[in-house]
DNA sequence: TTAATACCTGAACATCTGCTCAATCGTTCC
DNA sequence: GGAACGATTGAGCAGATGTTCAGGTATTAA
């Protein structure tokens, strides 16, 4: 007997589609995973999960242009994880999300292993 | 007086260096970000995380044409996401990670507040 | 052998991305 | 006021990305 006979398509489709969460969800996963998928910006949280910083010391931390690092902060703050303080001159850009360190801290463990 | 005086960019910046990570796994993080950063690719996981399913009915499933899927299960290959088995004409996918089910939930948990 | 099925592959394509550069804005200091 | 400084913005560009399309391989069935 074939083996192939025994594998109802129909049902492995109707089976599997219970495990797909709907469009909104897919977005709004997708757009956390692709705000962390570039290294500038991942590096961007990783500093500001410790203190708030201004955006010159950003740039030379991460040694790119303020302009590098201001365009990426605008997405972080459209995003909502970062938030910013006008002191003077500068800007202090901090950390507006407390699970976000949860999922770097997830994602260190899997590659890891 | 000035309170940006205050403000040690020398000892910020040091201290903001201790939490970044080497870029071996920075890279790694990216990658692992960046690999459920794509609808399709987030959505063959998902699917996959119940049974494994042949490439035909990730194609019906998610709507796409065989070859996206194909282009996308390559992908998954080569970061050892997903496994392969052949039975006659059809190959069956599956998942190959026990802990990317982890980061989508704990991503999920993180967009619904 | 021929035809059909399931899957894979490479090239081409349009789109998206992240950076640079130049110009600009807002604030502080002289 | 004007110069200096920190930060922002928009245009432009090179590179990456995801899909389609056409053609290919492998397996099965007639």
């Amino acid at each position: 007997m074939n083996k192939n006979a025994t594998h109802n398509h129909q049902e492995t489709i109707r089976s599997a589609r219970k495990a797909l969460l709907n469009d909104e969800t897919i977005l709004g996963l997708t757009e956390t995973f692709k705000v962390l998928s570039d290294p500038t910006r991942l590096k961007i949280v990783l500093a500001l999960s410790r203190e708030e910083m201004c955006v010159l010391d950003i740039a030379r931390l991460l040694g790119v242009t303020e302009s590098a690092i201001s365009h990426q902060l605008r997405m972080l703050k459209t995003l909502r994880l970062v938030k910013h303080r006008k002191e003077g001159k500068m800007v202090f850009y901090s950390l507006d999300d407390e699970h976000i360190e949860d999922l770097i801290r997830v994602a260190t463990r899997h590659i890891s292993e």
